[in-house]
DNA sequence: GATGAATGAGCATTCATTCAT
DNA sequence: GATGAATGAATGCTCATTCAT
């Protein structure tokens, strides 16, 4: 039993090495242009020992979706279980949450992006596409949810909360990617966790409700 | 000289006929998987008058980028030149030419997004990079100058207008991205035009100096 | 109207290239073994050159068929249609058929066994598959009509045409496989033609009606 | 010495639990198509452990050969020791004892001839192409001794036993490769059996001596 | 003896691009 | 100017075989 379970633990080991080697891989070249044996070769190993852990190319490069978003999602439950945090803390927390998670995975974000924008998902195993689509939705209701907390307490103008939950995950997403390719031309200095911030802040003016103070 | 310039004028009609064909099959295809025959095919020419046209298959996709660029930007110029219109009034404005130039041309942000997102820029033609930046940015500059006109006029709370141009193009870009996505698994009904109104109004309420009275 | 027509005719040259190429190679090397770099080596020419003229290696095998069934069939309707020939004469005629072609052809006795035996059949283009068919059951058509009108003369037994032309095809094609493979392994000479003659000896024997003078 | 011997049964039945998983495989797909980890899947074995009985996939798959031209040699044999039987009863029995083999072993007659008609034989180990060639030539022995047998009692025309052997097991084997291919495109009845009884009566009618009178 | 894991070597197929006509 | 034809260069994926445990 021990065995089995050491070999358990082994197999999601090389699973997990070979997602970090292809991360690092699909980050420089993108999807199409990062071949199996650029993965292969980043994390020592042989193309076929590749498809030993992962179907094909497409799954593989899912899988690194999962891990995001898995992530977030617990990033975002942690914020959203905190009963110390009042609804407008509870928003902040969930600006830092993506943000930390972005520095944590800074590729990955453009790889849920790609796999957005190109029709990659309808390739996907049903079950990995599933297990996505599940992780993906417990995180919006989170933040969803607690827009409608705010909303029922007097804060937030009345509203959806799952439409604001998209406008708070699009914004940050959306600056994301352009102070991204605005660094990639200008080699500017990095102004999306400044952008970022005043961009929630404008959020949280604007959704408060009217009687509030402001701050 | 008039049949020099007939010849201009053909030439650039034969170029917008290769790009319209493009942009349906890049829309269809995705840029790596749509192939300069299905782009032929679909102009009804050889493969190699594409050739003629277009210096590579990355030009050609770029140049698709310039043609969104140049209508929008003309857009947002539009609204900004409007003496008729007040500062408010005038974002709302931007938000319509967004919203409008998208609906005109809706592949076109996402082939925009991919662009970014993948290291195709650094492979173009110097002079096309060029084109691409120097509409961009002059797009950005108009609303970010309006944005502080409304800061100097006392209508907003004060801040940098470049910061606010790109929030409310990423929060924009953001927001056709993921309602998109959300269509394809879902294809719920669209939410786009109502949840792009709210995070608007939200904006527009949160960047409101102080003293202004609400709405 | 004369470019098109020398077009198509060198085309066709080029097909028939390919053709006499990859027979050359699955000849030496069996079709699983034989790869298309081979077969475009053995043909001059680069490998995607090959899949301009055949859809893929598997209709590029079963080409071959129809080429050798082709020349077989035109071969057994001379015999078919040479009206001076008697009923008994065109039997003798129709072995001749056969083993002339295998004479010109004789690896491609061989491929249409690998055909017939594995399953590539199921997985080519329909329409080279009706092809087939069709030349197959015309040329077995022929042959069973002579039989049921020797029949009808009284010169043979009566029995189904069809069953007839059946045993002489396997009797024909079994002897050709394991005189070849007799050879192969012990390279005698080489007793095809005679046990060839032998065999339709005993089957002309056997058939005839029994009031018949034997020869 | 009582652990040898059970031993030796023990490696024996394993063997015997490959190949009949082997055959199967091979049945459904073919030799190149069929892989060993299908074998292993089929036996419940891994595919590590099929190497341990087999030396690679050509022996496997030759060994099937052995089996089945054992199986034969063994039916041949039975009829050619029986002395109850004539000589013509015998040269009935010998069809019998081809059909109702093939009917044990459908798929080995297939393997037999691709193992024939593709140049597996040169690359198998010399000591099992030997075993190979002794049985098939035992078998053919006693089929030419029984014609050569009949021809001095003045029952069959004069000829070398040898040939009327081969004529018999191509016609049989012709048979059974043209009546399976048949049946596959056009799912018919199976005549192979009726095609084979007539096939044979006419060959026994065609080697009567002349004086003979016809049945 | 049995096997999970790893891999080297291979191969069909695709496609952007060129060039003679 | 337009194109049919040709190809070099890739690349995802497979599989027989080996070996440490």
């Amino acid at each position: 039993m021990g065995i089995t379970e050491r070999r358990r633990r082994e197999k999601e080991q090389r699973q997990r090495l070979i997602q970090d080697a292809a991360l690092e891989v699909f980050l420089q070249k993108g999807f199409h242009s990062a071949t199996i044996e650029d993965i292969a070769n980043q994390a020592e190993l042989s193309t076929a020992t590749i498809y030993l852990y992962f179907k094909n190319k497409y799954e593989l490069y899912a899988s690194l979706n999962l891990l995001y978003l898995e992530f977030l999602r617990d990033r975002i439950e942690d914020v959203h279980s905190d009963d110390r945090l009042s609804i407008p803390e509870k928003m902040i927390g969930f600006k830092d949450a993506m943000y930390n998670t972005f520095k944590k995975y800074p590729v990955l974000l453009k790889i849920i992006f790609h796999v957005q924008l190109y029709d990659i998902l309808p390739d996907l195993d049903p079950n990995l596409l599933n297990k996505l689509n599940r992780v993906g939705r417990s995180l919006m209701n989170m933040m969803g949810a607690t827009y409608e907390e705010g909303a029922a307490q007097g804060l937030f103008k009345p509203g959806h909360g799952m439409t604001h939950a998209d406008i708070l995950w699009s914004l940050f997403s959306g600056l994301v990617v352009w102070e991204g390719a605005k660094r990639q031309i200008a080699s500017d200095k990095d102004f999306l966790k400044s952008t970022l911030d005043r961009a929630f802040d404008i959020i949280c003016w604007g959704i408060q409700a009217d009687g509030q103070h402001r701050q």
